[in-house]
DNA sequence: AAATGATTTTAGGTTCAACTAAATATCAAT
DNA sequence: ATTGATATTTAGTTGAACCTAAAATCATTT
């Protein structure tokens, strides 16, 4: 049983946060996998360090401390995932979990390496915006497919990289960024929708379409 | 305190067994950091999992599945030297920190996509052969430029890796792999040297004239 | 406002890789 | 062969990050 690092209790919270959830105790046990009693031990100590505002009973919040470390390893994960489509024929499904791994244990000098060897890149192979270096993050905006309507006009600005097998198949259905795609129906009671991809018509699940993230036309 | 993964534990092992050394362990303890109890209680759990043979008191030998590991991990640690100077502009004294951390994150595919996008090459920066996936280390004879007396003439084959500052110094000096070199002087008690390079002279001390290999030629 | 149910924390325990100090084995020199 | 020096192992401890079970707090409903 291999041992949860700082980074990884970070990023678990910032992505909580960013959903605007809540970070609390059971939400940050089940993303991470361990029991509650872990979570309240490990958010103590996180809180010494000055990563996070911690009260008991009411949940963690980031501290600037924090948000600026979670924003450096979201950096660097994207960063990665572009460099491994860019130099290393990487499909868009597979780099992610690579990523994972690799924005652990990325020096500021690699990090700015790869970045200059992509030329600053601003978005990742999935859309995701890349934070800069001093942590900014320009957020785009952007709703999710199943929120749309028959009939509406839209173009792709990122897919969720957290499924592969969801990347794998929307790249099968033709969607990329940037991609065209016109609502053709929507089914009453799952959400599920039937779009128009250049020529041809897809099927396309509540799940996925919870994953592609457009804008209208 | 971080704890000592596996990968470096074997990796000790190793390079202790290619210098011709008995992997002690105090020799372990005093590469790894750790009390020399401590290596005790690690090599035990590595010959339960197969990796090493301890008979106690004995010192440890790898088993083939130890060798392997090294291997593996030699493997992705020069694959990544030669992928950081050759896609991202590093300069060799600066590779061997950023592919210590590298190496131990790699996935399979990522180590297929490195060897493939480098066109399979079959040695580092430094110089060192690159273990092939199958696990054999074509070793080379070379020689020590230490070992030379006045009026040899040598071709570089490798620099050793191991020390930064030394890389950097001697790359000063002009030596590259395949440099020529001519030795001008010995000094008969330290064995520091004057050497010649291209219409150079320059003067080498003992510490570095044993981190460079050479064949004559 | 009290009760009930859900969430969170506390208390105490386990494991793992370190540690120190003491005991034991090996090795080299007489 | 004994001894003394050196190296190694054993025995017991610590600290970190997990665990379970019980107690405390919070939130919601009556």
């Amino acid at each position: 049983m291999s041992t949860i690092s700082t980074e990884d209790y970070i990023k678990a919270i910032y992505k909580l946060e960013v959903r605007g959830e809540k970070a609390t105790t059971s939400a940050l046990a089940s993303q991470l996998g361990v029991a509650d009693a872990s979570i309240t031990d490990m958010i103590k100590k996180l809180s010494d360090k000055g990563l996070l505002h911690y009260e008991r009973y009411q949940g963690v919040e980031l501290t600037q401390q924090g948000v600026k470390m979670a924003l450096g390893i979201l950096r660097r994960h994207r960063l990665w995932e572009m460099f491994l489509v860019e130099f290393l024929a990487y499909s868009w499904d597979k780099v992610h979990d690579e990523a994972e791994r690799l924005e652990h244990v990325t020096s500021a000098e690699l990090e700015h390496a790869i970045d200059t060897a992509l030329g600053h890149p601003t978005g990742d192979p999935h859309g995701d915006e890349i934070p800069t270096v001093d942590g900014k993050l320009p957020n785009r905006s952007c709703t999710a497919l199943a929120a749309h309507e028959a009939g509406d006009v839209v173009r792709v600005l990122r897919v969720s990289d957290e499924d592969s097998a969801i990347l794998q198949h929307a790249a099968s259905l033709g969607v990329a960024l940037n991609s065209r795609i016109t609502v053709k129906q929507k089914m009453p009671f799952d959400g599920s929708l039937t779009i128009k991809i250049g020529k041809k018509e897809h099927f396309v699940s509540r799940q996925v379409a919870d994953s592609i993230f457009v804008e209208r036309v």
